[in-house]
DNA sequence: AACTAGACGTA
DNA sequence: CGTACGTCTAGTTT
């Protein structure tokens, strides 16, 4: 970065120095990664690092490092920094991810063994200031201030992690009453106690100053100690022996011979790879996001960014353009506006053609001739376009009046198949990622608020210039990713454009249809749980003696664990948890009262504020439209937002009443839904070829009961309750990697049972385990797991030397390609349910997707037809050694319809 | 205003 | 010490 700036600029770190001051500015407890990892200091550091590099904007960057703690000074003198205390030992071990993280931004390290990190800058900044660099120094350590001078600065940390003084010569002289070239005689009198160097005492920087200035430096002192009056003259007369040898240890050493010199230094920018491996690993989101947003990642053989011959083109313009412009070849589009809740509001479209021109237009703008050509080319599949993230985009157009075909690539569900375990897919990133070129112009956020109105002129400008840049990387973009996802066989292609690209325009069918709300139902239901709540915290206040916050873990700890005295439950960050969970066990083991109630508020708060949600997301047309997305799972699932219609209550009788606020729509004659039975235990039963679940699934009987009629060794009509249950637990737990502790603790049996349990369970089934322990297997050496569709996901944490991560990277390994194959097998039911509807003519229509459910409002007499054709196109989705049985219930609401 | 932690709803 | 999600509230930080 800066390239081009006229002076180089080199910014020199004490690594070490500002670690230390982290650790100590941050809680060590507030900063750990689930592993146990603490990061506060490398966290402090790292982030210290990036406020550096964004204010100083350096050419040339170090960081230096005390090789030991023996050091030539140590060697002239025991005693130097002798007495520190021994280093905490969360700090160990930070330092190699200080290192790690170094690595990533490609900062370089130097170290000279024998000498302090000091020693190091020092000779780095004086080889610099006489290169005719500039100088930025950062340490903790004071001595560093002797190198002050026209050329150099120094930063010195205080308060934390996000204040630093700029400590140029000025400073140093007004701050010390020495300039900076007298600091070290300064600091030899006063001494440094954290330097175990004493100095002359009853002499503080004030009288050393003085005696500095009246002297012309600690010679002249030394010189004239003798006439030097009063106590202070004493003392220094008796500690000249000590001030001497200050002097002489915190000379910093100029002259060291190093690996590297400051021309070597230059900054080439940041591995932004690696920077995403390490900052992953850290759980550094926040960090992240500010190195994204402060800085210009450079590549190094990046160039400068995007090549664009683009025009902003008038109203009466477009059709024109188009036409001179847009064929057969695909185009990127690229569209700004407002987007969500099944519709959307465009305010600006981009279109960048393969080697050609780009245009920027505004669709508000357009005459009836720009708008024709502009539908017919939208509509056109011959006339192929490439598009980052379709969905909201395709949604917007619609409500313009325009219908959108002809999507080649979608590029932001390309890249979710090539890597699903990214948080987000931002076009910025990927633009970098793939094609090593930056998206220079900021584009307004996808979801934002932001329109052209209110923006001067040359905002406006760099948005359409942006928008334009981002239609042409799309493009770019689509080429590198897609030859990516067709690297090593056709099954991530085929993906891409037979399910997700598909998929996604029903999804934004159903997202636009939305699903009916009884919004007086609703408001009663709300009335309903806002009593309920209020009268469990009036009875938990009473209990008490006084008001608290019941939503408050913090104040629930306070009472139950202070107060109360009641036993601890299982640690948590902040303390002991007050989950349901340990709730239920507390009033197991004491009967207080005040635990019924909570748990009474916690239940009806939940509730209450689902249904506020609720409330708040319906539409003016009565509906509530959910956002699916489809490139946030892991592994291949779908998710829903604003509101999520994914999780919606139904496991007690009072959650389930907020399903009967789901009703069917106006015109049509009731909700049906359609859900897969057991399908993931289908998978299992399929991809484990295991004979004996297989058979049990032919049965025709409860599958739970016939498991445990086989684990238990009785026939299907004598299993009891009890046994279902326990089988049903490990049936469901099997996938997830269900431990024996796990499982002993989900049915509150020892753990000895639960291991007998499961070893009576895999003798039966033993084809499960070893398919369940192949997949692993499989996936270490592949480093991926695939689904029937070859849906992979990538687990670089299989190789771990960390158990835990090694641990849960098994789990995921174990679940992934059961949870992701039954996505597969959900979305494919769902194209073809789709296109059966076409087919058939039928005017029902498909609303919601539950991961294994499917909900329709159902028109008038389309009932049996509908459920036909739904089970039809669900059962027959991708053939099993088992069946794929699909339970079908209808009914006015969705409870009624729910089974 | 924007973030995290804890809790909890679903499959 | 069971996978995958999203949202709410309280409490903290900017």
């Amino acid at each position: 970065m800066n390239a081009d700036a006229q002076t180089p600029r080199l910014l020199l770190l004490d690594g070490h120095s500002l670690a230390y001051r982290a650790y100590y500015a941050l809680p060590v407890d507030n900063f750990s990664t689930q592993t146990g990892q603490h990061t506060n200091a490398v966290f402090g550091f790292t982030s210290m690092l990036i406020n550096m590099l964004r204010d100083e904007k350096p050419t040339h960057i170090a960081v230096a490092f005390d090789v030991s703690r023996k050091s030539f000074r140590t060697e002239k003198y025991a005693d130097y920094k002798a007495g520190r205390a021994e280093t905490p030992k969360p700090f160990l071990g930070q330092v190699s991810l200080v290192k790690e993280v170094l690595e990533a931004l490609r900062i370089p390290v130097v170290e000279k063994a024998g000498y302090e990190a000091d020693d190091v800058i020092g000779t780095l900044a004086c080889q610099a200031r006489e290169a005719g660099m500039e100088v930025v120094v950062s340490t903790g350590d004071r001595d560093a201030f002797q190198l002050a001078g026209d050329r150099v600065t120094i930063l010195y940390p205080v308060r934390g992690v996000s204040e630093v003084w700029r400590m140029t010569p000025d400073a140093i002289e007004q701050k010390y009453g020495v300039p900076p070239g007298r600091y070290r005689d300064k600091a030899a009198l006063v001494g440094e106690t954290s330097d175990n160097l004493t100095g002359v005492p009853g002499v503080g920087d004030k009288t050393a100053a003085k005696w500095i200035v009246q002297y012309g430096g600690l010679e002249g002192v030394v010189a004239h100690a003798d006439q030097i009056k009063g106590k202070a003259g004493d003392n220094l007369r008796a500690h000249l022996s000590e001030v001497m040898r200050n002097y002489d240890l915190n000379a910093l050493v100029c002259d060291l011979e190093l690996p590297l010199a400051p021309p070597d230094l230059r900054w080439h920018g940041w591995d932004r790879e690696a920077v995403h491996q390490v900052f992953d690993a850290l759980e550094f989101r926040v960090l992240r996001e500010r190195l994204y947003s402060y800085l210009d990642a450079v590549e190094p053989e990046a160039e400068s960014g995007f090549d664009l011959d683009g025009s902003v083109l008038a109203g009466g313009a477009v059709a024109a353009w188009l036409a001179e412009h847009v064929a057969q070849a695909p185009v990127g589009v690229a569209v700004t506006g407002r987007f969500g809740r099944g519709t959307g509001e465009l305010t600006g479209i981009a279109v960048a053609t393969g080697d050609g021109p780009a245009a920027w237009f505004d669709p508000a703008a357009l005459d009836e001739n720009d708008e024709r050509a502009v539908a017919a080319w939208l509509a056109d599949p011959d006339r192929p376009k490439v598009i980052h993230d379709a969905k909201p985009a395709t949604l917007a157009f619609r409500a313009h009046g325009w219908a959108l075909a002809g999507v080649r690539v979608d590029t932001a569900l390309a890249a979710y198949l090539a890597k699903p375990d990214q948080r987000s897919y931002d076009l910025t990133d990927l633009a970098l990622r793939y094609l090593k070129r930056e998206l220079r112009v900021e584009p307004p956020p996808q979801d934002g608020q932001l329109t052209l109105d209110g923006l001067g002129e040359e905002e406006t400008e760099a948005v359409e210039q942006g928008v334009m840049l981002r239609a042409r990387a799309t493009l770019d973009l689509a080429d590198t990713i897609t030859a990516e996802l067709s690297r090593d066989d056709d099954a991530s292609q085929r993906l891409l454009t037979e399910v997700e690209q598909p998929l996604s325009v029903v999804l934004g069918e159903m997202e636009q249809v939305g699903i009916a709300a009884d919004t007086d139902y609703l408001s009663e239901l709300e009335a309903h749980f806002a009593a309920e709540v209020k009268a469990a915290q009036q009875a938990a206040h009473a209990v008490v003696g006084r008001e608290f916050n019941l939503g408050s873990p913090k104040q629930l700890q306070e009472i139950l664990f202070t107060e109360r005295n009641l036993p601890k439950t299982k640690r948590i960050k902040s303390g002991y948890t007050t989950d349901a969970d340990a709730l239920q066990g507390l009033f197991a083991q004491t009967g207080d009262p005040l635990l019924e109630h909570l748990l009474r508020h916690r239940d009806v708060a939940k509730l209450k504020s689902t249904v506020d949600g609720l409330l708040k997301s319906v539409s003016d047309d009565g509906r509530i439209h959910t956002t699916f997305n489809q490139t946030v799972a892991a592994t291949g699932r779908l998710s829903s937002t604003d509101p999520n219609l994914q999780n919606i209550p139904i496991r007690t009788a009072e959650g389930r009443r907020i399903r009967r606020a789901f009703v069917v729509g106006p015109a049509f004659d009731q909700l049906m839904t359609a859900d897969y039975s057991q399908i993931e235990m289908r998978i299992m039963a399929h991809l484990s070829g295991d004979q004996a679940l297989i058979d049990a699934f032919n049965s025709a009987f409860d599958f739970h009961a016939a498991t445990a009629s086989s684990v238990f060794h009785v026939p299907v009509e004598e299993v009891v309750p009890d046994q279902r249950r326990k089988i049903k637990a490990m049936n469901y737990g099997l996938a997830y990697g269900l431990s024996a502790f796990g499982l002993s603790h989900q049915l509150g049996i020892s753990t000895e049972e639960a291991r007998g349990l499961m070893e009576e369970y895999f003798e039966r089934f033993g084809g499960v385990r070893d398919y369940l322990q192949a997949v692993v297997r499989r996936a270490v050496q592949d480093g991926y797991t695939a689904t029937i569709l070859g849906r992979r996901r990538y687990l670089p944490d299989l190789t771990s030397d960390n158990r835990q991560r090694r641990e849960m990277a098994e789990r995921m390994a174990l679940n992934a390609p059961i949870q992701g194959s039954a996505a597969d097998i959900i979305k494919i039911a769902m194209l073809r349910v789709d296109q059966a509807l076409r087919d058939s003519g039928l005017r029902s229509r498909m609303l919601l997707q539950v991961h294994d459910e499917l909900v329709f409002d159902v028109a008038q007499g389309e009932r049996e037809p509908l459920e036909e054709l739904v089970r039809r196109e669900m059962g027959g989705a991708f053939p099993l050694s088992v069946p794929l049985e699909v339970s079908v219930g209808s009914g006015q609401d969705w409870n009624s319809a729910d089974h």
